[in-house]
DNA sequence: GCGGCTGATTTGTCCGGACATATTGCGGAG
DNA sequence: CTCCGCAATATGTCCGGACAAATCAGCCGC
């Protein structure tokens, strides 16, 4: 019927981004798919096989790239009767449970900010972070909204590694994540984010900001980001509404 | 010098529990050593060929029990240099990003009960939980401790698929999680957990249950507990004072 | 019509091999 | 001594194949 859709290699061209592996490739297209709805009603995949077909990979690539899907909720795989979208319980919400769910959920909002300027991390803060006491940083502040001129969702301070200062200039304020960003300009790739969350009552800072009362509820969420060498290169303290923000996530398998 | 650990098939024998995936014995083998510190201070695991011929299984097997262990946040392994255990940040916190680390967490504390009754569901509770209104379940309160006779760090609902509620009055106080006795005890498996994190004032019961001011900050999780079929086998609301409770998790990747 | 059995379908587990890419350590050139 | 390049090492990506286990559709007997 049609020929293989091959993922080409793009081992040529000027594209300075490195080629992408093929289950990645073949993961995009997928997610495509799948945001267009043009697996019909039932939602049905095709089988694993077919899929080899399709795109003209192996079994390796396409299970491979159904992982991915399976692990954003976007799937469900069942033994026996095939793998199917998801489309019940929280598909629609935003599930922040992968770099790449970070990355959505930073382009679905904007973030304002405005850099406060060096700083320098006192004992106190710094275990309260989980991060080494004296280390230097630079230190932002801003909101993330949802709609352009909606309220915030949350007030946020980032404080980011000081031998990255110099890129700290040419961030853009916007629907693009912080940390993908350095990581674009420091040519670095942010292998792993540790995330606290917990309840807190609203300090007089953050009240005035969200324009909530004092003492009202607030998530507070601290994301430490590292790359691949384990260093930290960005942490952040956001402070979400209660009333405003449900975190969502899904937990899988055993 | 030592002759292959097969992870022995134990197709015979009593044990009614099924043979488990061999990637999934080598994990567990790896988790207890690691929980030993036999791997020494660095912390350096064997390659991925070395543990192939260790417990007698091919690469796949092994690199399927290796990822395992990274999604749970145990190890970290990096092209070149190899596969090391993560003491670093996180470790000695409790990761609850897979339904393992649940299951770590509820046996790492305590959840005392009382069985309330049979419940139906309002519309309005039903759509806050995301559930389908006039659904009925049996309905479970208790409170989940760190140590025995030390402060709550949870007031939690429980609500029971009715259709379970023989298994009910089997339920066991202590330190197993509810949804791993009700798949034991009803013959199935959970697939799947979806759950929602938001920041609220405690009311008057939250405050008086759980010996927290009124309208001090706490954190709710909602979890719902759906088995391989997509049905859900138990609802439950948490309630956590701001502060003695912080909610870890790692994202790995892209 | 109904229920159970059987076979086909589909994903899960597992193997062996191959090459790519990132890292590390070593040795030689300067 | 320092820096560069190369080789060894380790994980990442990818292939083809095989069997197991869960599911599903259809046939058959009642």
């Amino acid at each position: 019927m049609n020929k293989p859709e091959s993922p080409q290699g793009d081992k040529s061209a000027g594209a300075r981004t490195a080629a992408q592996p093929r289950y990645q490739q073949v993961a995009d297209a997928l997610r495509a798919r799948i945001a267009t709805g043009s697996f019909g009603p039932d939602g049905q995949l095709p089988t694993e096989s077919a899929l080899c077909e399709r795109y003209g990979v192996s079994r390796f690539t396409v299970r491979e790239a159904l992982r991915r899907l399976q692990t954003e909720g976007l799937i469900r795989r069942r033994r026996g009767s095939g793998t199917t979208v998801d489309t019940g319980s929280t598909a629609q919400r935003l599930p922040i449970s992968n770099i790449g769910g970070l990355m959505d959920y930073a382009a679905g909002s904007s973030f304002q900010f405005q850099v406060i300027g060096a700083a320098t991390m006192g004992a106190v803060q710094a275990a309260d972070l989980g991060l080494e006491a004296d280390s230097r940083w630079v230190h932002l502040a801003g909101k993330r909204r949802q709609q352009p001129h909606g309220p915030a969702i949350a007030l946020t301070d980032v404080y980011i590694n000081a031998d990255l200062a110099r890129h700290v200039g040419g961030l853009q304020q916007g629907n693009q994540s912080l940390f993908t960003q350095l990581a674009e300009a420091g040519g670095f790739r942010i292998a792993r984010i540790d995330q606290d969350l917990r309840a807190m009552a609203a300090g007089s800072r953050e009240a005035v900001a969200l324009g909530i009362p004092r003492r009202a509820p607030v998530l507070r969420i601290v994301r430490i980001y590292r790359d691949t060498d384990d260093r930290v290169v960005e942490a952040s303290v956001s402070i979400h509404p209660g009333d405003r923000f449900t975190y969502s996530m899904q937990i899988d398998q055993g």
